[in-house]
DNA sequence: GTCTATATTTAGATAGAC
DNA sequence: GTCTATCTAAATATAGAC
């Protein structure tokens, strides 16, 4: 078996606190190493090492592994996603069309955090399942119903169906980050995420031009 | 430590051969461990039991657990997507998109291989990154081209990037599997898949109509 | 080629000292 | 509350009989 010392490097992104400094120590050391090696090639051994403390101290604070991973996922949802995409949509669509994707999407691409917990949630959502549920409720469907309103109040835009419309826009954003960035696409199908924003906007506006 | 009886039920959907008998059923047994618990906690005394044979038996057709795992997701990949998307792209775009479209998502949606695959080469991109490159450039590629082309075949429609259309378009089929099945979001922000179909189409023929 | 049996390591979880 | 030491189970991989 091969050293893999491919641990995560930006762990400095996000600062789990709230919970007494011990408690802060695990999660941070649950975060490098589930984030790095997975939930099941994780073992508490190298969490505890990871946080700095004994693995006894990891059992007092956490009744399990996986009540360990499942407290660990929902406190980077919320802190990670809280106040993303929180702007208010207003003004004319083409603006906040283009601040709500542009924004949305280089944010998305541009943080190794948020690549790689995408990667853990959906690789581990056969096992997690009601995680997924969770993260979804309270982190994704959000932003897509203040959209899908947003398009829904614009009926100069002439959509057949807003509420569709709003997933093929967050659809094209968050495949761009899956194939570019977690499946590595930009090394063998590269393509500009500028591009993905103003063919976004050009096929959404081009009828109320 | 539960007992996840969650066995992926529907090996049957595929058949792994050509190997010889051992060899095949050994491919048979590992599909549905690895497919069921993900790689890193899928035992080789599993597969073992799971196809059949002995564990040294396994351990003489394959160098490893990561080789026999590589070799897996390979011929998966080779014989459950190969001619998928494959009818030519020729005719009238508002017949050849929605056939495109409405085909290529129901095929996926519908097919649990298809979404448990999704998920397990996603979560395992991170340790098996030259997996994943291959897995772009021969599966997902060259559909994204040829709709791609078929496209800028058509100028008819004004796009005003056609690569770039062609990655929203895919964008929002596979988002719609991932969204809903992947991570069991038609449970908690379900909506059909056909509202997404009519929703493109609308979308990408609205200019030439 | 295939099996049984096993070597070696490491996992999740806990008892008991302090 | 925290640690060291340890229990029990299970992991990858292989040696050696047939």
């Amino acid at each position: 078996m091969k050293d893999r010392t491919c641990r995560y490097q930006n762990v400095s992104e996000l600062t789990l606190d709230g919970l007494g400094d011990k408690a802060g120590k695990i999660l941070q050391g649950a975060m490098q190493e589930f984030l790095t090696h997975g939930y099941a090639a994780t073992s508490m051994d190298r969490v505890a090492a990871a946080a700095g403390v004994s693995k006894a101290t990891v059992y007092s604070h956490f009744q399990s592994k996986e009540g360990l991973f499942s407290e660990l996922v929902q406190q980077i949802a919320r802190l990670q996603y809280e106040d993303y995409f929180d702007q208010p949509m207003q003004g004319d669509p083409a603006d906040v069309l283009r601040e709500f994707i542009s924004l949305g999407m280089h944010r998305m691409m541009g943080s190794d955090l948020y690549v790689t917990f995408t990667r853990l949630l959906l690789g581990e959502s056969g096992r997690f399942p009601e995680l997924a549920k969770v993260f979804l409720g309270t982190i994704a469907k959000p932003p897509m119903d203040r959209l899908s309103a947003y398009l829904a109040d614009h009926p100069e835009l002439q959509l057949a169906d807003p509420e569709a419309t709003a997933r093929v826009i967050v659809g094209a954003m968050v495949y761009q980050m899956m194939n570019q960035e977690i499946m590595f696409g930009k090394e063998v199908m590269p393509i500009d995420s500028d591009r993905i924003v103003e063919s976004l906007l050009d096929l959404v506006l081009s009828r109320s031009a």
